[in-house]
DNA sequence: ACCGTATATGAAGACTTCTTCAAGTGATGT
DNA sequence: ACATCACTTGAAGAAGTCTTCATATACGGT
């Protein structure tokens, strides 16, 4: 999937994975070191099979692996780069807030979700 | 858009918002600084109405802004943080790349786009 | 005023991703 | 062997995103 495929592309399908709030907090999670699902779970308010879905997507981008534990499923982080790149994503939002402080009236005349 | 909703929503947001090869090679080419939409179009393969609609876009999530310069319009990164994200994305996929090494010849068996 | 080049926009259909549901597997305790 | 807990999977409709086309706007030159 991220192989034999323009480096742009690949960059992409990367971003895109990590496109959903799901998927990003259970990355967030699992920085701190490997986790069962019933402790994403605890933390995340999804249902248990989509938060399955969201690990599998995760886990097919190669950015997460699981391994068994008894009854319970373990999830690591492949690589700790996941974490510098939910860094720069954090800091990004920052400048970004930053610079529209000034747009914030003007944003709220608007729909919350728009 | 990136006001008044759950962090890790916002930050989903933005990385859906990368998740194009279009919009990638754009922020990638913004780098370097602003450029206008011609030079854009010249160093990506895609229809003119399409790019507009990828730097639309851009523009909405607050990525890059644009000016009018004469007939032209150029478009300039918002924040160098982006930057920061592109470098560090690459890093990722270098690191995935690296661990995969032992995959490629299983992976190579699908076909190209799998 | 008119033409050409540069860019943007709206709308429609194709395509992808999300969520939910029902059913499935695997391990543990009784 | 059975029940239960932990987790996964496949399928289907809803929702969202992409690409393309036709049309629109802005500017500069003649």
């Amino acid at each position: 999937m991220t192989v034999n495929v323009p480096l742009y592309q690949a960059k992409a399908e990367l971003f895109r994975t990590l496109g959903h709030p799901v998927r990003i907090r259970v990355l967030e999670l699992l920085q701190a070191g490997p986790r069962p699902v019933h402790e994403l779970l605890a933390e995340i308010d999804v249902e248990s099979s989509n938060l399955s879905q969201q690990l599998a997507v995760l886990r097919r981008a190669g950015l997460v692996s699981s391994s068994r534990d008894g009854a319970a499923v373990l999830y690591t982080l492949s690589t700790p780069a996941v974490a510098q790149l939910l860094l720069s994503g954090r800091r990004i939002l920052a400048s970004m807030l930053a610079d529209q402080e000034g747009l914030l009236a003007e944003l709220r005349e608007s729909a919350d979700t728009v």
